[in-house]
Formats: C-alpha cells, structure tokens, sequence
DNA sequence: AACTCGGGGCA
DNA sequence: TGCCCAGAGTT
C-alpha cells in the first residue's frame, strides 16, 4: 500500500462510511437468496420482492413449499427469473439435505451450490460471516484497475492483487465502497472525472479527460 | 481462457 | 430496437 493508496482509501471511507451492501438481510439464508436474486438486477428491486418473500418464506425448507412456476411468480420482476428460481429450488434443497437448513460458511460448499459462483460465494463470506473475502464484478473490476489498485484483465487476477493489497480488515469495506464509487462518479461510460474527489489521486482520471 | 446463456438497461 | 453486458456454468 502506497501513501497514495492510502489516501484514495481514507476519502472513499469518508465518503461512503458504512454504508454496506444495500442488500436488506437479516440472516445468512436470507442474504443468499438476496445475492443469487440480484444478479444483473438493482438492489432496489431485489429488496421490494424479497422484503415480502422473506416473511412469507423465511427458511430453506420454506422455500421448497413452492414450485418452480410460483417462486417464478414471486420474482418475476427481477430478470433472469426462470433460471433463478430453479437455482434457487436446488440450493434450498441442498441447504436442507445436506447442512440441516443452515447456509455453509465456508467458499468450496457455498460454491457448490446452485446459481452461486465466486462472487456471490465472497458476498456471502464477508458479509454474512464476516471472514475475509473479496468479491469482484464489474464496478470493482473497473473501479479498482482505474484507480491502480489492480492491473489485470480477469476476475480472478484482480481479486489476488486487490487482496495482497489492501489489508484483510478492510476486504469487506473496500468492496462496498469500489461498488458505490462505480454506482457514482466512476461509472463505466463517461465516468464524471472532473467531479470526482478522487481525480488528484486517480492516474486514470489523469489519462481521460471526462466530465 | 473462451464461450454460452437469458433477459434487463441503455443509446 | 438493437447492442451491450453481468455473472454462473460449461468446455
């Protein structure tokens, strides 16, 4: 970590705080099923379904009174939702099956299960269990490769040179803020550079005259 | 590592 | 309306 590192760290932890997933969860099931949901979706919808999803079906084994064609139902206005669903069935019957209705904490058995890979795995880890994980899409992969704390075309590339970066107490954080910073000014296209306060510090922002 | 998949978002 | 794309799964 670099002075400069430090620096981009300290301002997007004074500007965004605590200001965590914007996933609404009260419990590791629950986030689960809120990350699967969520793909390529807003946390907006995705928290308009299940805050009524969730009381009606607060369990694993609650989850498989329903079939395919209603939970389709239930989530139709998230994308993807005929895929989802029948995801969502497989791994509510793995959880109830093999780990007693509980969610595992642990990356290889979470990544076992359905509609879950190594993003939503490292969302669960983290927040869920708080252990350090460090989960990559598509705002961290560009936030963090323009603000020079990766350099790497994969995934997976960027997740191993953000985390022998940045300090294991600050994965889950860090995450947060990467994503809210590429929600805002470091948007993908015409990112606003000139409003951004990370600009001085941002080599990117230096090479791209943007508004 | 490259490709497929299904549907939403945005130009 | 067509292009682009995220993230999981597959090869």
């Amino acid at each position: 970590m670099t002075e400069r590192e430090w620096a981009i760290l300290d301002r997007l932890k004074e500007e965004y705080g605590d200001i965590g997933s914007g996933l609404r969860f009260n419990n590791p099931f629950e986030l689960l099923i809120a990350t699967i949901l969520s793909a390529q979706s807003t946390d907006v919808r995705v928290n308009m379904v299940t805050e009524d999803l969730f009381k009606k079906y607060p369990t694993a084994a609650a989850f498989l009174s329903l079939n395919e064609e209603s939970l389709s139902r239930e989530i139709a206005s998230i994308g993807l939702y005929r895929s989802k669903s029948k995801n969502i069935l497989k791994t509510c019957q793995i959880l109830v099956t093999e780990y007693g209705g509980e969610v595992p904490d642990d990356r290889s058995r979470l990544e076992a299960l359905a509609g879950v890979g190594r993003k939503t795995a490292n969302v669960v880890l983290c927040n869920a269990f708080h252990k350090p994980a460090f989960a990559v899409d598509t705002h961290v992969f560009r936030v963090t490769n323009r603000l020079g704390f990766a350099n790497h075309s994969t995934v997976v590339g960027v997740e191993k040179q953000v985390t022998e970066r940045i300090p294991e107490d600050l994965w889950c954080d860090a995450h947060h803020w990467f994503i809210w910073h590429g929600r805002g000014p470091c948007k993908a296209r015409q990112p606003k550079c000139k409003a951004c306060f990370l600009a001085d510090l941002c080599e990117w922002s230096d090479k791209h005259k943007y508004q």
